[in-house]
DNA sequence: GACATAAGAGACGCAACGTCTCTTAGAAGC
DNA sequence: GCTTCTAAGAGACGTTGCGTCTCTTATGTC
């Protein structure tokens, strides 16, 4: 019998857990199942990660890659903001809120650097709208420039059901625009 | 022995719950050790509430009223909205971040009504302010109107530990009222 | 070819779930 | 005041999944 190792073999766990995560949703997800349907015993996956959640995370960022890659350029202000809520929203929706709200719930102080990154990119967005002239200053309280991704992250955890485009545009338009201009 | 019934057994059983919330937190609590603070069996709770979740939330209920009870009505719409969120900030204190994300995490479909509660509030806040003159028009997107504690509540779930007084300040004149002047 | 390491498999004890059964207290009806 | 019915109090029960442990054996290293 052909027994996989290293990469492979953990690259084959955090598939087997992240394909559980589809069909089960997290607080079904047992270790169990994730062994069994990697084809190997328990002891595998608790050498690597010490508990659920953490097998959980690793198996997300196995799968999507970080938002910070590549920030969005379009040429204006409302596009550049518009695009990395979609970008937040698309990324949302593949995990779905019982992911999140079983990881909140169960990892106290394993996430929070998950829900920090959002702040440079929009720094980066608004400073170069600023050199573009569209609006007076980039120097925008914190509070202002993390608004939209924070209300958008609201939206997505209280409301279950996909989020319609408008409220999108009315975050931008309603809230952020009004804001920096 | 004596054996209570009704309303006054109803109230111990959501006294116990809470206590058992407040020693040990959500993802610790037990039926078993409800029942057991409140010298009776499991039946008795299982007779009233389907699972933990229900049981917690009719504690939380039995504990702390309505938000919706009194608006505040300062004279000011900037202290207005502050004591409205202090208000908030208050109770989410006195629960925990821990016993919210539980809830969110278990029961699906359980609470969004617990989260929609702010809107009528602000309305009415904001409809004081234009009729002293304050701000130009009462008549705003409910986005705006629901920003500020969408924003707190954010904040609340995601940053454990107590939230300074700054954030709400900031939250108001950095956020609330540029949006409505 | 010998050896160390970790994979694969599953037994184990434990905790809590939610259901069930049983006895008996206390409220309601006659 | 006696009967009757409902639900309280208590705990046994089977089940599930946790996280630990032990054992054999495949595979990479020296």
């Amino acid at each position: 019998m052909e027994r996989r190792r290293g990469a492979e073999l953990e690259a084959g766990l955090l598939d087997a857990a992240w394909d559980e995560l589809m069909e089960s949703g997290y607080s079904a997800l047992t270790m169990e199942a994730v062994a069994a349907r990697a084809k190997t015993g328990k002891q595998v996956l608790y050498r690597r990660w010490k508990n659920r959640a953490e097998l959980v995370l690793a198996a997300m960022r196995h799968r999507t890659g970080s938002i910070t890659d590549d920030v969005p350029d379009t040429g204006s202000l409302r596009s550049d903001v518009l695009a990395v809520l979609q970008r937040m929203a698309d990324r949302f929706e593949s995990i779905g809120p019982d992911v999140i709200h079983g990881l909140l719930a169960e990892a106290p102080d394993l996430d929070p650097e998950v829900f920090t990154r959002m702040s440079p990119v929009m720094a980066t967005i608004v400073r170069r709208a600023a050199a573009r002239g569209e609006i007076p200053t980039a120097d925008l309280p914190a509070r202002v420039l993390t608004a939209p991704a924070n209300l958008l992250r609201h939206e997505m955890l209280l409301t279950r059901g996909p989020l319609s485009e408008e409220t999108l545009t009315s975050l931008v338009d309603d809230v952020f625009l009004p804001l920096v201009t």
